[in-house]
Formats: C-alpha cells, sequence, structure tokens
DNA sequence: GCGACAG
DNA sequence: ATCTTGTCGC
C-alpha cells in the first residue's frame, strides 16, 4: 500500500469523530425537573455502559459546564452521589425543590426515572466503525530494509495534547530527530476509544513529518493493536489509516488472559482472547528487565508479523520498560506539555 | 463484595 | 493521562 496524502487522511478522520460532551449535554439537559436519571442511563444513550465512568467525572467537574442540571443524576442504586461542588446536602435540596423525593438519601428509581429518549448513539456507531474498519493491502514489511523505528505518545495539559513523534535508527538505539504537534482535545479518555481521543493529533503530526519527508518504516505507538476488544486498537487504526506498519506497546492489560503463569525477562508470552478460544493469540506480554515487575503488553499494530514485531521491540530495549522511542517521545511530550 | 477498564 | 508530599533507594 502507498502512503496517502495525510492531509486528506486527517481532515477526514476528524470529520468523523463525535462531539460527545455535547451529546451528553443535550442528554442531561432534557432531563425534566422533578425527574432523575443514573450514570448508567447516560453513558447507556450514549452508547456504551463503559462511558460511565467519564460521564460521572465529567458531570462531577468543580465548574462544569452542566453544572446547573446535574443533580438530576444519580447512582444506579437510587443514592443521591456525590455532587460538582462537594455538597452533597446541597444536591438533595435541589431534588426536594422539584419534587423529587429523596429518603435516607435516596430516590426511588421506579418513581422519579426519567426515561432517556432513544436517539442516535455516538459510541455504537464507533464501535461498528472499529469492528468493520477497513484494513487496506499491507506493504510487504522488509525487516532487513528497515531505517528508521518512530515512537509515539501523548502528554496533556488540561485539553491541550502534546504529540511526539521520535525517530531512531534501525538499531532501536539511537536518535535521530523528534517531531511535536500540539492540538485542543475534545473527545474524553474512554477504554476502548482511545484511537478517537488520540488520533486526531497523531495524524497532524504525520501530515508534519511527510512534508519533511521523514515518515518512519515502522511505528511503535503507545497503547494497543490488536490486543483489543474488538481487535481494532489505536496502533491497528492508526497504521491501516496512513499505510505505514505499526506495533501497539501498552503499559497494562487491557483484555485477554496470559497463559503462562510464570514472566521470564525478555521472553515473550502469547496473550490469547480466553481460555476457552486459546488458539487466538491477540498479542504478548514481555518483561523487559529484572528491575522492573510490570512487564508490556504488545501487539501487531498493522502491516508487521509477529516474528518481525519482537525482532524490531527487543532491539528498542535498553534499561527502560519501554521501548527507546517511545521512552524518549513520552519524555518529551511530558516535558513540553508541562511548559504550556 | 468482587471485578475493574489502553491513555 | 493528570493531580500531588513525602519517602525510599541507588
Amino acid at each position: 500500500m502507498a502512503i496517502p496524502d495525510l492531509r486528506t487522511v486527517a481532515d477526514s478522520l476528524r470529520q468523523r469523530i463525535p462531539d460527545l460532551p455535547a451529546d451528553l449535554a443535550r442528554l442531561v439537559r432534557s432531563i425534566p425537573s422533578g425527574q432523575v436519571v443514573t450514570y448508567g442511563d447516560l453513558a447507556k444513550e450514549l452508547g456504551d455502559t463503559v462511558a460511565s465512568r467519564w460521564v460521572a467525572t465529567y458531570l462531577l467537574q468543580p465548574e462544569g459546564p452542566l453544572a446547573d442540571f446535574s443533580h438530576r443524576v444519580v447512582r444506579s442504586t437510587g443514592e443521591v452521589g456525590l455532587f460538582h461542588n462537594g455538597n452533597v446536602t446541597e444536591k438533595a435540596q435541589l431534588l426536594l425543590g422539584e419534587g423529587t423525593l429523596v429518603q435516607n438519601g435516596r430516590v426511588d428509581l421506579n418513581r422519579f426515572r426519567w426515561q432517556l429518549p432513544a436517539g442516535i448513539k455516538p459510541l455504537v456507531s464507533l464501535k461498528s466503525w472499529q469492528k468493520d474498519f477497513p484494513l487496506p493491502d499491507e506493504k510487504r514489511f522488509q525487516l532487513d530494509r528497515l531505517q528508521s523505528i518512530g515512537g509515539l505518545d501523548v502528554s496533556y495539559k488540561e485539553d491541550t495534547a502534546v504529540a511526539v513523534c521520535s525517530c531512531f535508527g534501525s538499531d532501536g538505539k539511537q536518535l535521530k530527530q523528534h517531531f511535536v504537534q500540539t492540538m485542543p482535545v475534545n473527545f474524553p479518555y474512554i477504554s476502548g476509544y482511545l484511537a478517537f481521543r488520540e488520533l486526531p493529533v497523531y495524524l497532524e503530526l504525520l501530515v508534519q513529518m511527510q512534508a519533511n519527508d521523514q515518515l518512519p518504516d515502522v511505528l511503535l505507538v503507545d497503547g494497543n493493536g490488536k490486543l483489543h476488544p474488538r481487535r481494532m486498537g489505536i496502533a491497528t487504526m492508526l497504521g491501516a489509516l496512513v499505510g505505514i506498519p505499526t506495533i501497539g506497546i501498552a503499559k497494562n492489560q487491557l483484555c485477554g488472559t496470559i497463559l503462562c503463569e510464570h514472566l521470564n525477562v525478555g521472553q515473550w508470552e502469547p496473550i490469547v482472547a480466553s481460555k476457552n478460544d486459546a488458539d487466538n493469540v491477540l498479542g504478548y506480554t514481555i518483561l523487559p528487565h529484572a528491575k522492573t515487575k510490570n512487564p508490556l503488553y504488545v501487539s501487531v499494530g498493522f502491516g508487521v508479523l509477529e516474528e518481525a514485531m519482537q525482532s524490531i521491540v527487543d532491539r528498542c530495549f535498553a534499561g527502560h520498560r519501554s521501548p527507546e522511542p517511545i521512552y524518549h517521545a513520552d519524555r518529551e511530550s511530558r516535558r513540553i506539555a508541562s511548559t504550556l
């Protein structure tokens, strides 16, 4: 696959990403006085209950934009729950003032629960996009012609993302140069949907690198590839969008089952879909060195076979937990974000 | 109460 | 990811 014009790719991707905070705001404002919904009701209406945590933290922000409405959102047990200003008594008083009975700190959901109207569920659309994500023909990856390895990571200063791509030689240890891209972010972090938060800034970064004719031969991405509930983590989506081989490198396990009971340093151990589906290898876990007891979770993104993936990642280990290109991108993006 | 979810 | 004081170890 030839590398497409990334300006076009970046623009069309951004158009397909929903405005989740606006969708949540519309739902919360639609709750009538005298009625309540739960955090999970809102998440379900957005399309995935996994978004419950984001819904709760968003509504509980101290100076949040929905402060005038969020008292109508309670826990699934009926408990009134926390309030954005820390004053749980005020939340109960506001509910009582609207005619919503609060007894022993709880609302009777059978009586006061508002049925949110069924609408377009943005997270359902994103899930089906991931499930059917178009995977172009993979360029035959030549390990012996590998010249540059890029490491990608993002840090944040409030709602500004700072993405860095650190370019290393094929030895995986020598830094050649690095590129930086900053962009405001709107899409929240929701487990399983990381790509929709971080792809826009990555693509803008790669647009810049393409203009300088400095795109690496392979990209190590902070996050997962195939090791994902829908087998479509950020590394896979990014690789398929830009036509560059990618590898996903995560510091925490998102899904899957590790069959072996003990990890030996430097040894690649498979992560399978489940005990019942033990032939379905989604990725690998590896302990980079004896100093850390925390392993990494590595999976194929796009356009790389597992053998080449292991060879590339192995040569990038040099005393840190993360492969050097990712380690450098992480440190540099964090440093720049802290100056904003 | 338990499980628990990349960044 | 970020927030955040002290603390442990090389």
